[in-house]
DNA sequence: TTTTAAAGTTAGTCAAGGCTAAATTGATTT
DNA sequence: AAATCAATTTAGCCTTGACTAACTTTAAAA
């Protein structure tokens, strides 16, 4: 049968989740970055109550996932006080929100609902690559 | 001020994130129904090693995951035998093999080239509601 | 200024989903 | 039949991301 590695050419998807499972451990960056660059707009300030009840989760689950933010140099934060999001942080919640807007504009002019869209658009926007990016952008006209 | 909880009307954003946190761990499930019906399929039956291959983790973490499967009711397997899926599993596999075509359809109907259409596929297809996949659908002329 | 309430932190627990290393089972060769 | 090899299982560990409960700090009211 010769080389078993060209056995199953069509097969080797290995690669794939184990890029999704790295997109995944992004994802909650992601959503806290852009939560905190919302916050941080709208109300002048990002505090871990305002995460909390955006997010659902209890204060001491924000509390850890700020640590890991910090450790990975996207915000920082002083004990009691409010976070603040670093270069790294801003530059990722900007990318973000211009990608969330793309693929709800774009759920939009598919004539999606935009409920529906608001939602959908919350899940996908972390799977899609700069190339469907690009497609949809040019679809819904920019 | 009145109701609290009518405050932010536009970030009661909570359950979003909460579904999203349920989404997640309903992905594994699905990628791991929809490898086995391929693989039985294709190969007659699924054994742990051709997953642990195909998603390129160990032998294992392969273990770990039938064993929940089996408590959750998508798959059904005996010690050192192969794997088989219960009709629920089944019901998923099929339902999420229909999915992935529609979703995968739909990019290449936009112009994605399908290295990267079968890649964002396979990171999108999880976050994708009935609607947003019923305009897919219709987008790409069934 | 003292008390109280809200916000934040810490400690300990749990499940999911990874890993390695070691043991066991089943199947194939010799 | 015994040895060997591949597949599977088990045990133990790690990180993420959730929780509750208890504690500390800050800010606001009395």
């Amino acid at each position: 049968m010769g080389d078993p590695s060209a056995r199953h050419p069509r097969h080797n998807k290995a690669e794939v989740f184990a890029q999704l499972r790295y997109a995944h451990a992004r994802e909650v960056t992601e959503d806290y970055v852009e939560m905190i660059a919302d916050l941080i707009e709208e109300e002048g300030e990002a505090r871990s109550v305002a995460l909390a009840e955006r997010f659902g989760v209890t204060a001491a689950t924000v509390n850890n996932t700020i640590k890991r933010l910090e450790r990975d140099g996207f915000v920082t934060s002083r004990p009691y006080r409010s976070i603040f999001l670093t270069d790294q942080g801003k530059e990722l919640a900007e990318k973000c929100r211009k990608r969330h807007e793309i693929v709800y504009n774009f759920l939009i002019a598919l004539g999606v609902d935009p409920a529906i869209a608001e939602f959908d658009a919350e899940g996908i926007e972390h799977h899609v690559s700069e190339e469907t990016l690009a497609a949809f952008s040019k679809f819904s006209g920019n």
